[in-house]
DNA sequence: ACGTACATGTCGCTG
DNA sequence: CAGCGACGTGTACGT
């Protein structure tokens, strides 16, 4: 681990030279600089950050975020494949980095830097995430009744010519029933995301019915499903995650995937603290 | 600015709550932390993340990054607005965030910590974005011509009631004509939001007519927009980008806003660095 | 608070 | 490589 407090700009191209060549070679540094800095953008759009404080981080697969104090997203940032190169211009450190495809530079302008930082980062293992769209899929085909009772879905995969949808089979009486299923609460583009599929099978079996299932569907979407003559149904399916995950490795079985090579881990349920312990920041 | 290599897990305990009380108080305060964790998270969703060397990242406004060595994306994160708390169970350090609305919760458990960063990061200017897809709008109301010859925007804001579409106006027959820009490649769903519009229009006028601008349509895209009697225009307008905003500046003054207080910086072209000065990553 | 649409979205998969 | 769809999307804006 490597760490130099307020470098003059000799010495951060130094460190940054050597950091970013090691980060080249042996793939496994992050490097990170705090400073005042100017960033300018070029690429899908245009972008220019004037001087302000800002946290800048480097990953070995060539990821640039810049953070400034304030959200989630950075300010400006370079999506991983990009390279970098370092140099002094004008006495002041200039760090750009450049991606070939779609072709988009950052420049990031350092007035003064009060940090550098290059630390060894091991990764640990791939984060499965439990209550996905994945996941409800898997439970209206293990529990098709939550669907809507009779409604029997076809075995086949989900991948299809045309367009594919998150599910399809047939009603209790027999007519094609297709399902488009939302994680969260469905809005009019998902309700039309249904339409165009259905649509599209109507002209040859103009007997298909859909059906939106949703935790919540938008007033605005059902009206444009019931004018479509399309269904809907609400299904707080986040109290079945459970059971869905049972679901989920004995469905992803059925499909031959590999379930022994699933992590078997499961997330204890976590409560918020005691609020004597909080602390509050908004 | 303060720093502490290898902490213990009381060390760790006293700077992250000396931190987190400053950081809840004074709100500029940046907090990092480099270690070996585990991470849990439950919320819209659900996640276990094993144990692995990884970067924490607090902000003032309660947000909260974990990233790995790889990605843009953070592998666990919180929004903006999040309370923090920290602890020590059972030897080990663990640090959790709290969301509200809606109630999600990161718990962190460090093994061992590496590094503690606390920087004040004093925010500059706010970004702005120059080849959205507001400039793009903006362009098209100054040169009607490039939707189609004879076109007349409206001059009424983009607003309406029902749906609100990015342009809309006449022909040259005098026929409404609705028009859905896309700053990048339009697809399926895209032509399909401006069919949504129209196809509600056309029942009180079924006259009207629609048009998808984009630099770039899909071929699924264009299909969709000729079943349904929809026009496209592919128009690379990230080559008029300087004079759209030259179009942007105006276009906003001309709809009343303060054009004065429009940041009057552009963003000079960028140039890649010459191959000797590179590192590459990928 | 909820719904809707944009984003330098990012990311993964399929053809 | 392009397209298409999901995402714990985040974020701004309008109702």
């Amino acid at each position: 681990m490597q760490l130099v407090r307020e470098p003059d700009a000799e010495a951060a191209l130094a460190f940054l030279q050597t950091e970013l060549a090691g980060l080249a070679l042996r793939r496994g540094h992050l490097v990170q600089a705090v400073g005042e800095c100017e960033v300018q953008y070029q690429g899908r759009a245009r972008s220019m950050l004037t001087k302000g404080e800002r946290l800048l981080v480097l990953k070995p697969d060539g990821t640039l975020l810049i953070h400034t104090a304030k959200g989630a997203k950075p300010v400006n940032w370079q999506p991983p494949g990009a390279s970098f190169a370092v140099a002094v211009e004008a006495g002041r450190v200039v760090l750009s980095s450049h991606r070939a495809k779609p072709e988009e530079i950052v420049r990031v302008t350092f007035h003064s830097v009060r940090l550098l930082v290059a630390v060894p980062l091991t990764d640990g293992a791939d984060l499965a995430v439990e209550g996905t769209e994945d996941d409800l899929q898997n439970l209206l085909r293990q529990r098709p009744h939550l669907v809507e009772p009779g409604f029997v879905p076809s075995l086949r995969e989900r991948t299809s010519a045309t367009g594919r949808y998150d599910l399809d089979g047939h009603d209790a009486k027999g007519r094609r029933l297709v399902v488009e299923c939302k994680r969260a609460t469905a809005g009019v583009a998902d309700a039309q995301q249904l339409w165009r599929y259905v649509e599209r099978l109507r002209r040859t079996e103009p007997t298909v019915r859909g059906v939106l299932v949703a935790p919540r569907v938008a007033e605005k979407a059902r009206l444009l499903l019931a004018e479509h003559d399309l269904g809907w149904r609400e299904l707080d399916w986040a109290t079945a995650l459970p059971q869905s995950q049972e679901v989920r490795r004995s469905g992803q079985a059925s499909l031959g995937r590999f379930a022994q090579e699933e992590p078997q881990v499961s997330a204890p349920v976590l409560q918020p603290r005691a609020e004597a312990a909080v602390v509050r920041t908004a």
